[in-house]
Order: structure tokens, then sequence, then C-alpha cells
DNA sequence: GATGAATGAGTCTTCATTCAT
DNA sequence: GATGAATGAAGACTCATTCAT
């Protein structure tokens, strides 16, 4: 966890950029290997040298999105909301929102890939549910309760109120970058106050 | 409504169930004609004599979704509100999801298809917005307006409250039957009301 | 001989029209019984009804062009020669190029396909060989040892003399209907004048 | 005429003589990609690799037969006959004939592919007439002109002898290679004379 | 006689992957 | 490590031919 990224090399990377963009303007199925290999500018052998598959290819473009972003985002966060630095949840909210839209906009091509081929990869699930099943959501549950505890939040199902939250914002990110980017949206602080006022007079207890 | 199916024959409607699966199950891209045929038990030639393409029969599994779904939807539930048969615009909205609860379930996989597929065709892209953009789109707004000036939405931009109300419709169904579908949901009603209810507290004005 | 065209009904000869122009502009091999079929709209079946296989409508194609212009050119004309209707040779080519004009003009694809698939189908040769070969090859030695008695013709080798005013005539005829369709050439009669000008003062004693 | 042949592989060798030998026997319509690559001892894919389609290796097989042969056969007999080396236009034409002897033999199935199959490939048609029409006839006309200046040809269009020359030699080659290669043909020699002689006496003014 | 739906072998072409250099 | 020629299985699609209606 400490320094899992082992010195990619230039072609390396060339690869993975390369493999990023074809793979969410395209899909994995529908590009080829030699397609990778011609805009990256290696050999087709190369990236055979490196990501032992194309699939091999399509998790290491995935996987460090899922470690790099998922985790962090909870863990970092986690930490401030008992640290007491989030107060209302609302904060909460608007952080987690906030803090990740430089990195959600520099990835969007991984989190197109990652949402549209999760329904074709059982392995890809699998190590999604590996990061977000097992170990975030345990700490999101810990957060939920703690608002609840102070009355933020209705005294609903916990999951729903994860369930709630996440597709909340997850609509919004998905609707606004992946399907109708060309649309005149509001200015993204707009919209995410927009979401949270939602939630709020929502789900959310005032007072 | 009445004739536009134009009699499909039996080898039709196999291809296009076979299709229709493996495209909701493999992605349009990672299925192949052969197991197509194969599945709906016919010859390879038989599925390019019905549809001339591989294009062609993903349009053909596809497009009667938008006709017979989408269209429909609004155009029946339009006269209602129009005919003050929904007085309240929750019974609206409970309408529109309970009216096509079924058709949704047993189109499940169609549905799955366009969402996965847009990105990658333009021309899915375009004959959906064909269909939504400028004819569902229009009404939409005429109903938003109409409840609107009975004061039961609020003054905000129609756009970004059809938004809202779709995004929290579309974000359950693809939640639900999509991504999560082994989840252990509530029942339909339960969801149903709790969409609402969140929207009622939201962008709806009470009183 | 007298009377083998056994009365062909309409489908048939449209089917033979348009498997001629199509073979003509395509070449056998690139022509599919379905273009063909819709060319001359009838169904697919039928086509196999009347002509069991696909080479089976060629040789229907092609074999009348044999029999009814190879055959008749020579024995009408080989009778006018012993007739002495034609005293001098250059009245006979003359003849032999005036009479088929317009035959050749009408039926140009169908020597175009003869042309150009004689090479690839052993049979078609064989047919041709069968109607030219021995038929028609004895009564042009016929013809060339007449003239020649009469000390019109050098004393060559016959086939020689034959091959040489047969390609005379050919080259032209193909050069100018085959390969250069467009290029701007003088009137037939020209033409024809020219080719028997140059065989006049080449192979042919002048006195 | 130094390095223009870019070096090719074994492979690539083996399957343009494949290729031609195919396409020359049975047609290129007639032939599958399979066959070349059975033949050539090649696996199909490597077809693809060196000649994007099958298309592009008909023109890699018939594009250097027009540069290399119908180029070079005018340029080095032109200055020939510039520098005064042929008086007699007899004599260029024979060494038009006799020099090209060899190569004709050496590339008969190319020269027999493109015969057959110019008239179905438009592209094929402008390639030959890039090479022959606007280089190589301009500088025939040139020689045409040359050789009635000396008084040696007849005063007919310059067209016109051209393409009496040209179908002369080339019906002969036409004949001889590629419709009647089994008939008894005299030496080369002798035939090659009795071109001549036909053109002597024909168009070419004897003083 | 005529149809055209159905077939499945065959076509051209692409692809992920390997391996000698 | 890097290459790219080579592979052959698989892909989409076409075709001549058959047969029930």
């Amino acid at each position: 966890m400490t320094n899992n990224e082992p010195k990619l090399t230039k072609k390396q990377i060339a690869i993975l950029e390369a493999a990023t963009d074809l793979f969410a303007e395209k899909g994995y199925a529908g590009t080829s290997t030699s397609e990778i290999a011609n805009k990256a500018e290696v050999a087709e052998g190369t990236i055979f040298k490196h990501f032992k598959s194309k699939k091999g290819l399509l998790l290491a473009v995935v996987s460090p999105m899922m470690v790099k972003w998922l985790a962090p985002m909870i863990k970092k966060d986690l930490n401030k909301v008992l640290d007491q630095e989030f107060e209302y949840i609302q904060d909460f909210i608007r952080a987690m929102i906030e803090n990740r839209k430089e990195f959600i906009q520099k990835n969007l091509p991984m989190l197109k890939i990652l949402v549209q081929e999760i329904p074709f990869h059982p392995d890809l699930k699998e190590k999604f549910i590996e990061y977000v099943g097992n170990d975030i959501f345990d700490k999101l549950r810990e957060i939920v309760k703690y608002y609840q505890d102070k009355g933020q939040l209705a005294d609903m199902k916990t999951d729903t109120i994860i369930r709630t939250v996440a597709t909340s914002i997850l609509s919004y990110i998905v609707a606004r970058y992946v399907f109708l980017p060309e649309a005149n949206w509001d200015d993204e602080e707009v919209e995410t106050e927009r979401i949270i006022q939602i939630l709020e007079s929502g789900i959310i207890q005032n007072k």
C-alpha cells in the first residue's frame, strides 16, 4: 500500500495511456491491441512483454483507479470525520465530491472503462468488490452510523442511505460526464449544491 | 401500437431473442454472430438474410424498445395528466414507474444493451435522441410546466427538474437491475415510494 | 440445328439478359446469382429451376452465340463464295465484317463474356472448339484454298493465313469494343477498309 | 532501375508468385486468399500483413509489370532510336519484340492477369493509363513522327499507326501465349519476321 | 412453374499472441 | 528490453443451392 507503483517505464506509461483512451472511446472488446501499439508508438510485442494479455492490460488500466481513487477517498475523509473536521454531513459529502473533482476529470476515461466493462468481466467485478465491497463499504457504514448518532441522518437502513447518496452522486457524474457531456450543465459547484440540497431536504433531517 | 410490427417470423424472433440475451450478457462487440446463430438454432446466413449486418441486428434489437417503451410512456400518461387524472405530480411519477414495471422487467436486457452500447454507436445515440430528445423532451417540459403552474414543483429550470427526476428513477433502475441485481433490495413498491419521498421533500414543494 | 430454340419463356429471357449484362460487366466469378435474380426480377430459385447451376447459366448465355453467330457466319458466306458471289477475297472479308456488324454490336456483351471466360472454363473452351475448331476451321481452310488457287492469297501455310486474318479482325474488334471503347475511332467503314488495305498489301497478292 | 524494389522478403515473394500463378490460372475473382496462402506455404494472415487486401495483392502483382516492362521498353529503345541506332523502323520494331521476348515469357502470367482483369477494375485501368497513356504514348508519337519524317511510315494519323503496330504485336502475343498456347506455332523469329513483313507491305512505305 | 426462406460451406479480413532476432 | 514478422483461429459476411409452400 505504500509504494506499490513499481517504477513504470516510459513505454509502459505510453501503453497504459493509449489503452485507457482507446478502451474509453471504443470499449475493451472494440479496441485491438494493434491500435493500442500504434497509438502508444511501441511494437505490438512490447505490450505482451509487459502485460501478459489484453485482459491483463485492462486490469492494469483499471486497477490503479480502484486503488488510488476509491480507497484513499474514504480513508482520508473518514479520518477527517472522526477527527471532527466535518461537523455536518453536508460538509462530508461536499468534501467527497470536491476533493475528487480534479481526479475525476483527469481519470474520467478510466472511470468510464470501469463502469462500462464491469458487467462483462466477472474478475473485474470481483476486484472491484474486493476494494469497495469489503474495505470501503464497512467504513462507509461507520460514517453513516456516526452521523445517524448525531441525528443528522434519517433513521433508515444504513445500506439504503449509502445507496441513495451514492446513486445521487454517481447519477450526476455518469449523466454529466458519460452520457450527456455536451448538454449545457451548470457550474460544478452549483450542481454539487443541488445534490446536497436534494439530499438535505430528502433524507437528511435538518435540525 | 396497432400494426407496426410487420409479422416477424419464428426464426426472426428466435434471432432477436438470442441476440438480445447475448448482447446484454457479453456486450455487442463481445458477441459473435455465430454464437447468436447457435443460440437461436438457425444458420448463420439466416441472420444476415433478415438483418443486413450485425449492426442492423443491434438496431433491430434496440429500436422497438425506444418506439414501444419511451414514446408510449409519455404519450399515454401525458394525456392522463391533461385529463386531470393525476392531480398530484406524485401520482404522475408513481404511474410512470408503476405502469412500466412489467415492461421494464420483460425488456431489461434491451435496456441494458441500450445503456451499454449508446456510448459506442453514434447512430444509436442519434436514433435515441430522435425519439427522446425532440419528441418526448418537449412533452416532458409541458408536464413540468403544468405542475409548476399548479405550484407543485419548485421553480427551478425546467431541464434541471427533468434531469433530477429522470436520474432518480434511472439510477434506481440501473442500480437495481443492471449493476447490483443480486443485492437484497426492498419490494419495488417500497423503493418506488422512497424515490417519491426523496423527490417530494427535495424538489417538490409540499402544500 | 433446325429448331433448337425451344420457346424460351419471358422469365427465362429476363434471366438470360440479366446474366449476360452482369457477366459482361463484372465477370462470371464476380457476379452473384442473387444479383442476377434481382436484375431479372425473378426469385433466385427460378434461376435454378431453369438452368441447373450457375455454370449452366453461363453455358446457356454463351452457347447460342457460338451456334447462332459463328456457324451461320461461315455457312452462309461459304456458299456465296462457292456460288461465285465473291470474286475477290476482299469482298469476302468485307462481307464477313459487314454482315456481322449488327450482330456483333447487339451481342457484344456475349462476345466479351466468351473472350473473358474461355481461359477459366475448360468446358467452355471445348464447346468452342467443338463448333469452331472442327466445323468452321475446316470450311475456312476450304475458302483459303479456294482463293489461293485463284492466286489471290499468298502461298503461306493455310493456318497462318487464317490466323493473320482472324487476328486482324479480332484485334480490331477487341480493341475497339472491349478495351478502348471510349477512344475516338473512325467510322466503322473506314476501319474496315483499313484492315482490308493492310491485309491487301500484306498477305494478299494483288493481281 | 537501381533500388526501387524495396527488399522483398522470402515470404512476400512466395505470396506474389503464388498469387500470380493462381490469378493467371483461375482469375482474380476465382482465386481465394486461402488458396494463395496454401500455395505460398504461409498463413493466410501473412498475406494481409503485407498486402492490405486481396485487391492490394492484385495491384502488387500487376504494378511492377507496368513499371518494369512497359516503361523501360520504350525509354531504352526510344533513346536508341534518337541515337540513330535504328536506321530503319523495322529494326526498331524487331528490337521491341526481341528485347522483351525473355521478359514476356517470364512474366506471361502477369500479362495474362493484366489483360484479363483490366476490364473489371477501373483502378487497374487508371494505373495502366497513368503509365502507358500519358508517358509512353507521347514518346511513341515522337517515334512515329521521326520515321514519318524519314519517309519510312505512311502518312496516316499518328494514332492509327501506333494502334496498328501495337495490335499487330499484341494480337500475336495474346493469341500465341494466352489463347492458343498449344497450337503449333512457328519459331518466334519466324513469327516476328511475319509481323514485320505484314506491316512492311502494309503501312510502311518501302521507299 | 415460381417463390424466397433457409442453409452451411466458403470468403475476405482481423486479432491476440508468439518467437526469432 | 524491444521488435515486428508470422501465425491460425475466429470474425463478419456472401454465396450457390435446396425445398416446402
